[in-house]
DNA sequence: ACAATAGTGTCTATGAGACAATATAAA
DNA sequence: TTTATATTGTCTCATAGACACTATTGT
């Protein structure tokens, strides 16, 4: 048994950078998308990567995801859903120096593409099959994986479907957001029944909306169940 | 919108310590136990804790958080299972310094006292229902909560029971796990018919054992498979 | 024999998936 | 009308839970 320090000195502790890197998805143009940025700096200047950075000496960790989000989307408050993915701190991962990421997962519905020009002016949204296709800074490429794999995940047994979805929406849209972070096809009828058996996961507004031919589809809110027993499944 | 710096200077970033905690959990005694240690430092000296320590600067996270489990149990090689469970950095929750930790979840079978005197003298094993009523250093109540409530949840579809069984087990030491963990009573019929009908769950070894009365119970091996479909359920 | 635990078989209600049928809109 | 989508209803098969029953040991 190697013989260890009792501890170490509080003053002598090893000096980290901490920050936080975001994996921020989107249901947008048939399909699940997430926002990249292309660096400026060195080190993999000019290559794709995971909007993110520093936490600052005062500020918590959600906080700082949080801020990071915003100031990337460009807007004050992003809607949606924000969770803790899981903390990567591989002693090479970063050339420069020891730094420990906490990743986090950003659900959103549709929204506006980063003003050019602005402070995010480097980010875009790109589909997560094209964003694994190219090269991605840092282990930013395993962090997006399991973002992905988390988010995919997540739908069978939460209602987080619904933070992809504008605050009302369609049974369909929401069937579409199924579909394309799965990639299969829902049968409409099993689905629609499924959901609206499925206490506290929507919540009618009595609106309902026309779009295209075809009867209306009746409007919902999201409801306050989060865990939905039982799950949707994903195998057909 | 705040106007934010576009990037810090990488040589002045904000300096963190990054430890690893570890919510270590076992069954014993027909009880759910944490590994907790007693402080022998201020902050918190003399107060119940979760057993953890900084990451060294070469030491890739998951290698500490083994580590310290070998360290605060005396073993060397801990058989069970390791996760990452979250990471926790509210700028105020050590009052030394800003401290950054990532917990991490072990589930091991029962081990032997961890040796009083040696590098873990203050090692303990404790029912969790005991440690909740206690006062904990740090956030610790809150690590060991969120620890507690993943570990139940992943019973539920994932093969993770037997990391809390030795390499070799019966069912009905299987089917204790679940009872423990959850507080709740299973019908030992349903529950057999349910292990043995999940493929790569459990693998017979061909051998059986006896303990007191009854029929001899044939022994099983951890099988391949990690996820279960579908799920055992929690609610009776 | 009796008690205790292991393991198998059976029944029933529930729910998922397949798919027919109806409702209501645009073209 | 034709077409497209929304919504409801029906049928069938699989399975979870309740529980009777058999198997094999210790006392």
């Amino acid at each position: 048994m190697p013989p260890s320090p009792p501890d170490y000195d509080a003053a002598a502790f090893p000096p980290f950078a901490v920050t936080v890197d975001l994996i921020a998805l989107t249901v947008r143009d048939d399909a699940l998308q997430a926002l990249l940025v292309t660096r400026a700096e060195e080190p993999f200047a000019g290559e794709l990567a995971l909007p993110g950075g520093f936490v600052r000496p005062d500020e918590d960790l959600n906080a700082a995801a949080a801020r990071e989000l915003a100031e990337e989307t460009g807007l004050h408050q992003v809607p949606g859903h924000l969770e803790q993915l899981g903390t990567y701190g591989a002693p090479d991962r970063d050339p420069r120096m020891r730094v420990v990421s906490v990743a986090y997962l950003a659900m959103a519905p549709a929204l506006p593409d980063p003003e050019p020009g602005g402070d995010a002016s480097s980010a875009a949204w790109v589909p997560v099959a094209k964003a694994l296709e190219s090269e991605l800074a840092f282990d930013h490429r395993t962090l997006l994986t399991d973002g992905v794999a988390r988010a995919r995940a997540k739908l069978e047994y939460t209602s987080l479907a619904a933070a992809f979805c504008p605050p009302e929406f369609t049974i369909s849209e929401l069937r579409h957001v199924y579909e394309v972070v799965w990639g299969a096809r829902i049968d409409p009828r099993n689905f629609h029944r499924k959901v609206t058996s499925t206490a506290g996961f929507l919540i009618e507004t009595g609106r309902s909306v026309t779009d295209g031919p075809g009867r209306p589809a009746a409007l919902y809110r999201s409801g306050p169940t989060a865990v939905l027993v039982p799950p949707l499944t994903r195998e057909p």
